[in-house]
DNA sequence: ATGGCCAATATGATTGGA
């Protein structure tokens, strides 16, 4: 079992580099975020005809998340619980049964937060509390569970090639991490991290100022693991090269690879 | 050389991203 999340920034402009990807990585399960688009506007059929199962939870023009899955997707939840008056397309979660056993997964889009001194800032905070919340209800049931997403957390310094330059921002300020740690110590595994010591591999790259040129990336999506889905993980990796193709998205794709069959 | 982008929108400037 292979599941990955993709940040794509537009489901619209990346079909070329989606469908690319898709065919060279081969992963049986993908979580997206930043779609851009309405649920009847999103472009289902590249997809499906490369045997992947199509849910989407959008809105216009920003946020927006959706699952691909080889497998049916059962039980499909397009809300993260605890606030009815959120409207941001930024959760999505399903069930998926196999022949190797059942799997839960969630696609996250976490609130980036920027600027930190106004409310943009205390959504991102309430949105991390809720998660938490979540994540707890759900490490109960005691089995595979994967959240993919880009969670906008840098969570340590070795997740930035310039740490300094992000010790103002709503994605690495202490409170924020502090937030993220929270969710490590409900029994979640970062998946990259369990693979690698760092420092980086890094998923973003800003479109200004040269920083894919320079290397000059962050850590911030990432693929968190229960216990039942950590014990089973044989790989994981970034797809860096996807950010060197025409037309990038600034996030590019991470892996792991689970061995299912108890 | 200390600045450089991209996507969506009843668009030609503004907003959001990170």
């Amino acid at each position: 079992m292979r599941i990955a999340t993709w940040n794509v920034n537009s489901i619209k402009q990346r079909v070329d580099n989606l469908t690319a990807w898709l065919s060279e990585r081969r992963p049986d399960i993908v979580c997206l975020q930043e779609t851009k688009c309405v649920d009847d506007a999103f472009p289902r059929e590249p997809f499906e005809a490369l045997g992947y199962n199509v849910a989407v939870h959008g809105q216009k023009t920003f946020n927006g998340v959706a699952l691909l899955s080889k497998f049916p997707l059962e039980d499909v939840t397009a809300r993260l619980p605890g606030d009815e008056a959120d409207s941001h397309a930024r959760f999505m979660e399903a069930a998926v049964s196999t022949a190797q056993g059942a799997l839960r997964v969630a696609s996250v889009y976490l609130p980036n937060g920027n600027p930190p001194d106004t409310d943009k800032y205390s959504y991102k905070i309430s949105w991390m509390d809720r998660l938490v919340h979540y994540a707890r209800e759900r490490l109960q049931l005691e089995e595979p569970l994967v959240l993919g997403g880009d969670f906008n957390v840098i969570p340590t310094e070795l997740d930035a090639r310039h740490p300094d330059r992000w010790r103002a921002d709503a994605l690495f300020l202490p409170r924020t991490r502090q937030k993220f740690r929270a969710l490590y110590h409900l029994g979640l595994t970062d998946a990259i991290r369990a693979a690698s010591e760092g420092p980086g591999p890094y998923t973003f790259w800003d479109y200004q100022a040269g920083a894919w040129q320079k290397n000059e990336g962050i850590r911030i999506d990432h693929l968190l693991l229960s216990p039942q889905a950590a014990d089973r993980l044989i790989a994981a990796g970034v797809d860096k090269h996807v950010r060197g193709w025409e037309k990038p998205s600034d996030h590019v794709p991470v892996w792991a690879d689970l061995e299912l069959s108890a």
